[in-house]
RNA sequence: GUCUCAGUAGCUCAGCUGGAUAGAGCACACGCCUUCUAAGCGUGCGGUCGGGGGUUCGAAUCCCUCCUGGGACGCCA
């Protein structure tokens, strides 16, 4: 019985004509009051169908239900309450979830389906900085997620590494820069003539048209220009590379803007035979106005690519090459309209698969409520933040752990699981005003709180010289020594863990992973402080190490999603 | 101006396809290390769920409207 809701839906559903399981199953919920039961249906909505009062239907129910498992049911002002039989659930579970182990909470949902995400993606020459993170974690955790859930999944990196800012570089780096600055100062160089490039077209304009005129170039293949982009290109995959090894973030593909220079001809090609485009003041442009949108520009009227044209090409080559069920776009929500756009010009292709085309938006950073600008250099790097935190974290373990061994490790550790938590913690949507003050608290619901608490169950199993998880296996757990509030706190928490998952999934929303993983870490923690654990009763001893090793292999199942190392001592 | 997203405690946020007295964390005050890591736990303080209508047995949640803020709106991405 690991499903115990859709079990009571099904025979609930049995005794109801016409009433379907799924539908009781939707209806159902946690009461967050434990007085009122386990589970809960409220009959309200079935009132009408059957004609009777939601407390008949509840009393009807209470006085037909015969479900194994149950301790008692009421029937409660229209409420159906059902109430465990508490050390069977808890037996139960515990077992499953020691079985389970690495697998807790994952499903077969996605078997034989791919998925391919879209994620970070960060224009080339330009540092990575805290901006690009969110989209980073955010298609990580989804990655990893759908992963999980036993999806095939396609990871690639889109980077920016074509368009008119490589024209502007060139121009820069010609007339201020130099071969040994860029090599010796890599992508502070870059950034430097690129900062420089735009205070010095405020006061002369035609270094714009210079900068164009060199994209125009690159794209006719130009040698010079293609060679300093390649360049270019190098120098900043190699400061990527870095961000993303300490991020543990993974690709299956750098497939860039420029990857694409060679397809979007015959995207072209193909709109105007199918008479979707339209010719204006030179531009081609797809017209939207019928869906209430603003045309799509396809070329500009000097004949070269936009954004558009490359992320229609590339849907194309990946509906091609990957056959997907889904392909997710991370990016913020300043690009709602342009994927309206593109999903609606792929629609109107004649492409069954536009409705498998998803946009997961997320809100804007700012630094102390300013905007982040590239051109006038008000970034805070990736690379500074990350830093500053494993300093912070280096600090407290001296203060507080000093004899930890591989403390460096464990505060890199601790410290970019922090600043990624931090990214993680609210739902997507939210806007974020980078504080140093927020990005470096550690107390409370941070990264490090569930980092702290994981490697408090591994102290105390291992203090328990029962770090080996076979050892667990062959233990009979006596649920009726786990009968307390906040034991049974923990147990309910760690059963939500498989739909939160999924839920996370379906909404594409790590921030629901990472909130579970503080209710579950609160409830283990109220627990921990309730109940000493390695008492001298063995059966009590080993029912609630059982459940503390439950703990642990959730708290590490759910971490990874999120991609949280699970430092076993901090 | 048009479209769109957001508005819940002093601050940052949860609140599942409407359900039982609206929950956390931070901050503030107090308490808890002679047993497992005090980056912890407990108690207290703190809310006209932006305003107003409507639908419903029931609305923070759905609909309308207004207010405030973010964003997008033809040759940047």
């Amino acid at each position: 019985m690991l499903n115990y809701k859709l079990h009571f839906a099904k025979k609930i559903s049995s005794l109801l004509a016409g009433i379907e399981a799924q539908d009781i199953m939707a209806w159902m919920e946690y009461p967050a009051n434990s007085d009122q039961g386990d589970l809960s249906l409220p009959c309200f909505r079935l009132s009408k169908t059957l004609s009777k009062s939601p407390q008949a239907i509840a009393e009807e129910l209470k006085a037909a239900l015969e479900v194994e498992h149950i301790d008692h049911l009421e029937a409660v002002s229209g409420y159906l309450n059902i109430y465990l039989n508490k050390s069977m659930f808890v037996e139960t579970l515990i077992r499953h979830i020691s079985h389970s182990g690495e697998r807790y909470g994952s499903q077969n949902l996605g078997q034989g389906k791919t998925v391919v995400i879209d994620y970070s993606s960060p224009n080339i020459a330009k540092p990575f900085h805290v901006g690009h993170l969110r989209s980073t974690v955010i298609g990580n955790a989804i990655y990893q997620i759908h992963t999980f859930l036993g999806y095939r999944c396609v990871g690639i990196n889109h980077l920016g590494d074509w368009g008119t800012q490589f024209g502007k570089l060139i121009v820069a780096y010609q007339l201020w820069g130099s071969k040994e600055a860029v090599n010796e100062r890599a992508i502070d160089e870059l950034l430097e003539l690129y900062v420089k490039f735009h205070d010095e077209a405020e006061e002369d304009p035609t270094l714009e048209d210079q900068a164009r005129s060199w994209f125009t170039k690159m794209e006719h293949g130009d040698q010079e220009a293609l060679a300093l982009w390649q360049w270019f290109v190098e120098i900043s995959l190699a400061e990527f590379q870095k961000i993303y090894k300490l991020l543990g973030v993974q690709f299956d593909a750098y497939q860039g803007e420029s990857f694409y220079n060679d397809k979007m001809e015959p995207v072209i090609q193909e709109l105007k035979e199918k008479q979707l485009v339209e010719e204006d003041e030179g531009a081609l442009l797809v017209r939207l106005d019928e869906f209430g949108m603003a045309p799509a520009l396809m070329l500009k009227k000097d004949g070269s690519s936009l954004y558009h044209t490359r992320d229609l090409a590339a849907a194309v080559y990946r509906a091609e090459k990957y056959d997907f069920d889904k392909l997710i776009y991370v990016t913020d929500y300043a690009q709602n309209l342009h994927f309206q756009q593109l999903f609606k010009v792929v629609e109107l292709m004649g492409y069954t698969w536009f409705s498998k085309l998803e946009h997961v938006a997320f809100g804007r950073v700012s630094i102390e409520g300013g905007s982040l600008s590239t051109r006038k250099g008000n970034v805070i790097r990736l690379e500074n933040v990350l830093e500053q935190a494993v300093q912070k974290i280096s600090d407290v373990i001296d203060a507080r752990n000093p004899g930890l061994v591989n403390k460096a490790k464990v505060a890199e550790k601790v410290g970019i699981g922090a600043v990624i938590f931090n990214d993680l913690s609210a739902n997507r949507i939210k806007d974020i005003d980078f504080s140093w003050e927020d990005a470096l608290n550690f107390d409370g619901e941070t990264g490090p709180y569930v980092q702290y608490t994981y490697a408090r169950t591994c102290s105390v199993l291992k203090k328990a010289q029962l770090h080996e998880r076979d050892e667990i296996h062959d233990i009979e757990i006596d649920g009726t020594c786990l009968q307390n509030t906040e034991a049974i706190a923990v147990v309910k928490m760690l059963y939500l863990f498989t739909e939160r998952v999924e839920q996370a999934m379906v909404k594409l929303e790590p921030s629901i992973v990472s909130r579970y993983l503080i209710d579950l870490a609160q409830a283990f923690n109220r627990f921990y402080h309730a109940c000493y654990i390695l008492v001298d009763d063995k059966q009590v001893r080993e029912a609630r190490l059982a459940l503390v090793k439950c703990v642990q292999t959730t708290l590490q199942n759910g971490m990874k999603l999120i991609g949280l190392q699970a430092p076993e001592e901090i």
